[in-house]
DNA sequence: ATGTGACTCATAGTCCGTG
DNA sequence: TCACGGACTATGAGTCACA
């Protein structure tokens, strides 16, 4: 599978388990929320630092959210 | 330590245990030789594609590439 | 609450070189 | 063989209005 789709399912399942809507996880991780929005639908190609934000917040390491 | 610093470390470590010189490995893998330079002096923040293309070329998953 | 098109500005990524 | 620079084009970062 494309690495963008698995960011996309990684992602959109693990903001889900924190019970927060893409614009409350949005605001807590410093990130826009139309951002968030394309992430989970793999419309975006995102740099490194992205991922290290998002895998910061979430409190996992970056391989977490782009491994399958 | 920093995300970017992490893949320059796995980056050059792992290229060399394939005794390949950048120039080799950037055409090998696909990408120019002066990026993978860039790369491996932590000064280039890639996105995940090239993370993708980087991990397919090595055999492992972008996790080995961006974790510790 | 989320998806989407459009937009500006910064930077990702390429290609030419040099010591 | 590699670090590093300059110049360039393509695309990502970040935001908005609207459905």
């Amino acid at each position: 599978m494309d690495i963008r789709e698995r960011l996309a399912r990684n992602l959109r399942k693990m903001r889900q388990q924190k019970n927060l809507s893409q614009e409350a996880f949005a605001h807590d991780v410093g990130i826009h929320r139309t951002y968030i929005s394309d992430l989970e639908r793999g419309a975006r190609n995102p740099t490194i630092t992205i991922i290290d934000k998002l895998a910061r917040f979430l409190g996992v390491t970056p391989g977490t959210l782009l491994d399958e």
